[in-house]
DNA sequence: AATTCGGGGAC
DNA sequence: GTCCCAGAATT
């Protein structure tokens, strides 16, 4: 026999049922809205993600209507949410489910994981949760509650460390009720077990707890650092013609925001004057199409936008031109295009001043 | 194995 | 400023 780690899962699950919150995905096992709130969930606080997983599961109550939605409204949908890829492939897949598996969800981890989107998290979230399969999940949490109370310094960004708490997870999973254990161990992380000054005094596990023992609960998890963000300097071309329209564009190809739209954009090497603007080879095109007349800085300073690897330094150009006709849309339906939160603060402060 | 992909909240 | 969040896909 290996380990005596019994204790690990009775004293979670016990804890678990006793503090779990209300949340509204524990009210259901149906494989769809489990699917779209791990989804939702990924990389995502769950006060920030209940939202939209309310829009979503109201607008969208089955995977049917989902599918038959257009990816144009599900990321108008997702707007502000972040990781925009998330929604492409929740769309994506819930067309293969709707249309290629008859509106049923795989009910194994190796079928969950072909699923675009669903990856070892998510596919064994959905197996053990919702068809009671033995799949350990490792989140954020797990690496937190496991590396402590096993006193585990492996990194957590390694492949060694991430195959060693899968390990040690799928060890400890409780096989008669795995997706309560699964749940548990995550809320104990997000709950109790938090990243800064974690109670340990009071904690069910502190007689256990080999971290607290040694008195390196605050250096776990270990995480080799990443790199340090880059700089990006945006200067987007915020049209306002002479017949009430204005020029979006919608982000193709590969980088952040994919199928987002925003105004015509201008990149430079560093914060740009209006002179130097124009001199810009993007100014030029965009002025062989429309016919400027005026333009006006908006933001006096440049608003800095932070993603998780780069600054974006962005200014905003207010550029009056002559009519656009067909070539522009009208400024009043701007807010039905899912844009990006930089495009979107910026709407929410201009339409005040243009009305 | 490293990098990229958002936005917000806690400190 | 830093770190983290119910991670996955790409390179």
């Amino acid at each position: 026999m290996a380990k005596q780690n019994g204790f690990f899962s009775t004293r979670l699950i016990a804890w678990y049922l006793k503090n779990k919150r209300d949340l509204p995905w524990r009210k259901t096992k149906e494989p769809y809205k489990i699917w779209l709130s791990e989804i939702i969930l990924q990389q995502t606080r769950v006060l920030q993600g209940m939202p939209y997983y309310i829009s979503f599961t109201s607008k969208y109550p089955t995977v049917h209507q989902l599918a038959a939605a257009k990816e144009e409204e599900v990321l108008k949908l997702w707007q502000g949410l972040g990781y925009y890829s998330r929604a492409r492939n929740l769309h994506f897949t819930s067309k293969i489910v709707a249309n290629e598996l008859n509106g049923v969800f795989p009910q194994t981890y190796a079928e969950l994981k072909k699923l675009k989107g669903v990856g070892d998290y998510t596919a064994s979230a959905i197996a053990s949760i919702c068809f009671d399969k033995p799949t350990a999940v490792v989140d954020g949490n797990v690496y937190r509650v496991l590396s402590r109370v096993f006193n585990v310094a492996l990194p957590i960004n390694t492949g060694k460390g991430i195959t060693y708490f899968k390990g040690l997870a799928q060890e400890l999973i409780d096989h008669g009720q795995p997706g309560t254990y699964n749940q548990a161990v995550m809320e104990f992380g997000a709950r109790y077990c938090v990243p800064q000054n974690p109670d340990c005094a009071h904690c069910i596990f502190n007689d256990k707890c080999e971290a607290f023992k040694k008195n390196k609960v605050s250096q776990l998890p270990v995480k080799l650092k990443t790199l340090k963000t880059k700089k990006r300097y945006f200067n987007y071309l915020v049209v306002v013609s002479e017949d009430g329209k204005t020029l979006l564009e919608q982000r193709k190809g590969k980088g952040i925001w994919q199928n987002l739209y925003q105004f015509p954009l201008v990149e430079a090497s560093k914060d740009i004057s209006e002179k130097q603007l124009i001199g810009t080879d993007g100014f030029k095109g965009f002025a062989e199409t429309v016919s400027v007349k005026v333009i006006t800085k908006h933001n006096d300073t440049p608003i800095v936008h932070k993603l998780s690897h780069q600054h974006l330094h962005t200014t905003f150009w207010i550029v009056e031109t002559t009519a656009l006709g067909e070539m522009g849309v009208p400024v009043s339906t701007v807010g039905t295009y899912p844009v990006p939160v930089l495009v979107s603060k910026f709407l929410d402060g201009f339409r005040l001043k243009i009305e």
